[in-house]
DNA sequence: CTGAAAGCGCTTACAG
DNA sequence: CTGAAAGCGCTTACAG
């Protein structure tokens, strides 16, 4: 008795239970419109079969008839966080519920944005949660959105065109960090950003922009030498601020467009013997847990709850309505949360 | 001209341009089995439709006709790591140049490794890479490799059956990793865990098992009191290793199974006056780019080499050989890196 | 209550 | 060089 060599279909099952491969299906979906379930023994029948055989439900063949693929999307930006961790997780709980599967698709490099486009084109997802900064075009969204895709979009600018939008209100808050510093003197500022962040499609990034924007209106002038692009990395910042702290100007104060850049750069300094905000201030953007736990805590910019379940809840609400939905505009507000590092 | 209300089909295109679907799809594909591909002015012809149409090829379709989904997958426990994002990234690069297509997989909660079994069973992708302490059935994997699904699995125990497996030798360095901290005179040794370690499927992990082991090789109590399930999170890290600091009797030593809330144990040594490695010795797992930089260097265990393009690419090697190969074992060893943490 | 049949969108040997 | 046709695996109105 020898594995089956290649994957059962149910034409097999069927063959197998004796029934047609309709009645197979049934028993498999539990779905049966209006009408009474095949009786029991019919059933045991085919469940038998299918224990057997080993059938597995085949995905193409399903999504291609059901028009759905029972699958949503998250994109966001490589590397990932604690926020990205946290939607996954919220996306897994729900998804599960309702017997749908969630992918990642963490985009980094150049390719990120195509890649996207086509799962989203091409239909491999019913749905999908687009993390700020996902390199995508406006345009593109609404044409998918209008062919029945369901979107959320987390976007301070764009506007809710068949798919909801999340504002966040980014550069509002990370403006609030930059005046934060100004007001208590600051005025050698480093800005420790993500790479390539200065040549975005819709560059330079929000929290880039929100930075100089804030220092050209205090008369101060932005030294390309304090902006640099290790907030991605861990190691990155912690060596970029040491090096910074030893130049004969050092700034004052930093910023960090991550706080794990951020808090790498409160070690950094401690470590080289400048306390931490009298020596350097230090303000990230994100706000995650571990900023909160630190000494000094890290003063930053971002959402207050760690949780997204109304964005998700929303997805889900599209997902199930036949018609599209007009787009809403939801809000996750980022605020200025002062604690002790700046 | 508005809008079409639906997606096109390849007929619709056909139908515009004058020719048949059987065209419009070797237009589209470039594909031509041996034979020429059509004339430029008949290719133009479909390329215009098609952008006028705004025409996307169905997944579902092209997938259930060709067999092939086109998409791979990574497969890891969440919270996401500089690891899983670095091999993530690869695995993207990689499968651009071949037109493939990348999903993430963070199995988070109960029902994660369901749904990463439906994902592989159903044929959602063709392959797939299995980083370590992904919650599934070995005779499972068996079987879908058989059926011929490509699949790359980092296990330490597991038997290579017709999927390929890559050894860490965990178990041997996370001794190490004790055995170091014993022979330098410590005896109490806290162990930060990952929640619910001790009741995994292959219950306890490598990691809480090997620190048990050699303690009780040394006639050491594991006191219960003294394992922590806090390594997923950097704040309750901290919090943690704070609060065992304040005890009457503290560890004079920790290991973490994540070098995260090692990094974080060392923070918090620091923040209340214990030096490290003086006061309290820190061995955390894992090896990211983090440990090497901060004061005093994390001394860890983990693959010295931040590069999975062997494995990557012997993922596709197996997508490319039409018939199913061999198990083969490939080696990404763990070794004990040494530093100044412990 | 069950089965025969159509058809989802695509690709590809094959006939012309 | 191009098109008609079969068929991938599944689901579902519909006829019996």
């Amino acid at each position: 008795m020898t594995e089956p060599p290649e994957r059962p279909t149910q034409r097999d099952i069927a063959r197998r239970a004796g029934v047609s491969t309709a009645t197979v299906s049934y028993v498999l979906s539990g779905r049966r419109g209006g009408a009474k379930p095949p009786p029991e023994e019919t059933r045991q029948r085919v469940l038998r079969a299918v224990a057997e055989m080993g059938y597995q439900v085949d995905h193409a063949g399903r999504s291609l008839r059901r028009r759905r693929s029972g699958l949503v999307a998250l994109m966001y930006p490589a590397p990932s966080s604690p926020w990205s961790d946290r939607l996954a997780e919220q996306m897994q709980e729900a998804s599960a519920e309702r017997g749908l599967g969630v992918v990642a698709l963490p985009m980094s490099g150049a390719a990120a944005g195509e890649a996207l486009l086509r799962v989203l084109r091409e239909r491999y997802v019913d749905g999908a949660v687009l993390l700020p900064d996902c390199p995508v075009d406006p345009e593109e969204l609404a044409v998918l959105a209008r062919q029945g895709l369901s979107l959320v979009v987390f976007d301070d600018d764009l506007a809710p065109e068949g798919f909801d939008v999340v504002r966040q209100d980014r550069a509002r808050a990370c403006r609030d960090a930059v005046e934060h510093l100004i007001a208590a003197g600051h005025r050698r500022i480093a800005y420790l950003g993500h790479p390539g962040e200065d040549s975005r499609r819709t560059a330079p990034s929000v929290k880039l922009s929100s930075y100089r924007q804030v220092l050209q209106e205090n008369g101060i002038c932005a030294a390309t030498d304090l902006v640099l692009p290790v907030a991605d990395s861990r190691s990155q910042a912690y060596a970029a601020v040491r090096d910074l702290l030893r130049r004969p100007d050092p700034p004052t104060a930093v910023v960090s467009a991550t706080d794990r850049a951020a808090i790498d750069a409160v070690w950094a300094a401690r470590d080289h013997g400048v306390p931490v905000p009298g020596g350097l201030a230090v303000s990230g953007i994100g706000n995650i847990s571990e900023g909160l736990v630190i000494t000094p805590a890290l003063t930053t910019v971002g959402a207050r709850e760690f949780d997204f379940s109304a964005q998700v809840a929303r997805l889900f609400e599209r997902l199930d309505a036949g018609a599209p939905l007009d787009g809403e505009v939801m809000s996750a507000r980022w605020e200025l949360i002062v604690r002790d590092s700046a």
